[in-house]
DNA sequence: TTGTAGGCGTTATCAG
DNA sequence: CTGATAACGCCTACAA
């Protein structure tokens, strides 16, 4: 009855076309496909002969629910445009290719609400495992995850008061140490711009660690002046102007990003002020134009590209069954370049 | 049989679980899932409620098995760490999220067998239409894609010359206009920094674009020192350094993007030549770090956000049944800044 | 408004 | 080595 000679074009080709136009059973079929060696040589080319012809591929749907693993992790971030999730990603999905996998990735724009349909919408389509950005997700996504127990890691972030598998730095600590380097050059009035901290527990992190070295010095975290702001070069700008018209004008900006921080530093230079001679900036990250900026940034260097190629190693443990994922904190470090300085004498 | 409390915490739930524990049929469940208001109120309410209870979520490749549109694109993009993709394909999967479809994207890092691979994953798992960037893929994935009738558009790349459904610019007359501009100013001796132009049209179409503008104004492009190199700040650094060291030096070198003509002008400035008194340097793309270095990059401008834009309503629309889909080409626009300059007078 | 039943494309189990 | 055939989870007529 289905013999037709080849498919309509308005239909694609399935397991059983590729059967009866090469005179065998659907089963035949699907062992050519997946363990070629339990069929013979001669059946074997003709089959792929057919499979080629009628441009022939699995319906991965089927296949799944049937019963297979599906090879398929998903990733979610919040934006593709942040630079550095960007390059951890790229490490992350080379290293899974090279294992056979399939890297799928949705963003969220910062929206846990967006997360949540998304990390559903991954595990519906069969991702066997999950790379989340961050500890701030709404209580639903960590339910769902765990009732359903897809192996997932958490990325970008490491929170020693947390028991949760992640692979990261800790942003609290990093901030702590370039703030206190600030507060060592003399700075007492400070500038902060910051991304939203709400639903971003990184960006909590760095501003929590800025307070934790104001403290340490004897300083009021009260007195700091924040900017809160989004993402884009041209916002850091406006935020720094904000606080350049201050009284006390801050001798020193620490920014939540190198983003800002480079923002920042442009403005400063229109509005004729020496870096860091006039006013000093910081960044956070270490992506490719906080060195390309002139003066160039003193940030905290993170390693995304580790990051990404072993959250990669550790997700592919999990799914292979190795249990429990790792929580493990990588090195953040200090790197000084020119555009923080002495607090000038007034 | 079946008839458990509840699911062992090893096995999904499924509509049949639901409907078991809310006391209906599978057949009401799924009507509560896909069209709410073809269900009594009362029974709605408990049929959700045990949806949440239980953790529910569709199997994916069941439903598009069962026939139903997937509401989800797949993008294949060569990297992630390029920052014109990572800005355009934002704008897409904004404009898409705004519409109800989920945007899934892999990455081929620039190998047409990867991209070939990545697209058969797509399709398999139930992507609805596809974009893809620039023109050149394999024979066999354009005939994959035209056997399975999947509705793809492709971005980043107008050539006149070709009859496809794509939204982009023409990167041949953009850098053709960009050249001219440099000729125009007196440069005679001339070098191209340019990315592998094998398996990329955009980089082909940018050196022939170079060629064009040489060739109308009566120099001959055998004359053109060309280095390829991968894609990264340091390699456009080096690449500069050997085109230095040639002799006659060029007084000007054209860059095939952005990032490496930003290598080029931080190299030029460490071993001592002034740009662009001593030598002038050209980008291409006009991404952030552009205006970030100093000098400032004279560049050509890409629409990529619009771009991403519009390409999703064209794939909507396409995906809508609107037929063919459309071949646009925006503008990409010189953008004169600092590091082009006349030549040296000798 | 609700239930019943058939089918979507693949894999896996069992016989031949 | 190969062929039937029963799941897999969901949707959608069709019936009630």
């Amino acid at each position: 009855m289905t013999e037709g000679q080849s498919p309509p074009d308005t239909a694609l080709p399935t397991l059983e076309d590729v059967a009866s136009r090469s005179g065998v059973s659907t089963a035949t079929v699907s062992r050519c496909l997946n363990s070629p060696d339990r069929v013979s040589e001669e059946t074997r080319k003709r089959v792929m002969a057919a499979v080629r012809d009628l441009g022939y591929a699995p319906n991965f749907g089927a296949r799944t629910l049937a019963g297979k693993r599906t090879n398929t992790f998903g990733a979610i971030i919040p934006t593709m445009e942040n630079a550095i999730f960007a390059r951890g990603l790229q490490a992350f999905q080379e290293e899974l290719h090279a294992h056979g996998v399939t890297l799928l990735v949705a963003s969220s724009s910062y929206k846990p609400s967006v997360e949540e349909e998304q990390i559903r919408a991954l595990v519906a389509r069969g991702a066997d495992a999950l790379l989340l950005i961050g500890h701030d997700r709404t209580p639903e996504s960590y339910a769902f995850l765990a009732k359903r127990q897809i192996p997932h890691l958490i990325a970008w972030a490491y929170d020693p008061a947390l028991d949760r598998m992640s692979i990261g730095f800790d942003n609290r600590q990093a901030m702590k140490a370039l703030a206190l380097e600030v507060i060592d050059l003399g700075h007492r009035t400070i500038g902060f711009i910051t991304a939203a901290r709400d639903g971003n527990d990184r960006a909590r992190g760095r501003y929590e660690g800025l307070c934790d070295a104001m403290r340490s010095r004897g300083l009021d975290p009260e007195s700091l002046a924040i900017r809160e702001t989004t993402y884009g070069i041209a916002r850091g700008g406006e935020a720094f102007a904000e606080l350049m018209a201050l009284t006390p004008r801050p001798t020193a900006v620490v920014c939540g990003n190198d983003v800002l921080a480079v923002g920042a530093v442009k403005r400063a230079q229109q509005m004729g002020l020496r870096v860091p001679q006039d006013v000093s900036i910081t960044g956070f990250d270490d992506i490719d134009i906080a060195e390309i900026v002139s003066p160039a940034l003193t940030t905290v260097h993170v390693p995304h590209r580790e990051m990404g190629r072993r959250a990669a190693r550790a997700l592919l443990d999990m799914r292979n069954g190795a249990g429990r994922g790792p929580n493990i904190c990588l090195d953040a470090t200090l790197k000084r370049r020119e555009s923080l300085g002495p607090v000038p004498v007034a």
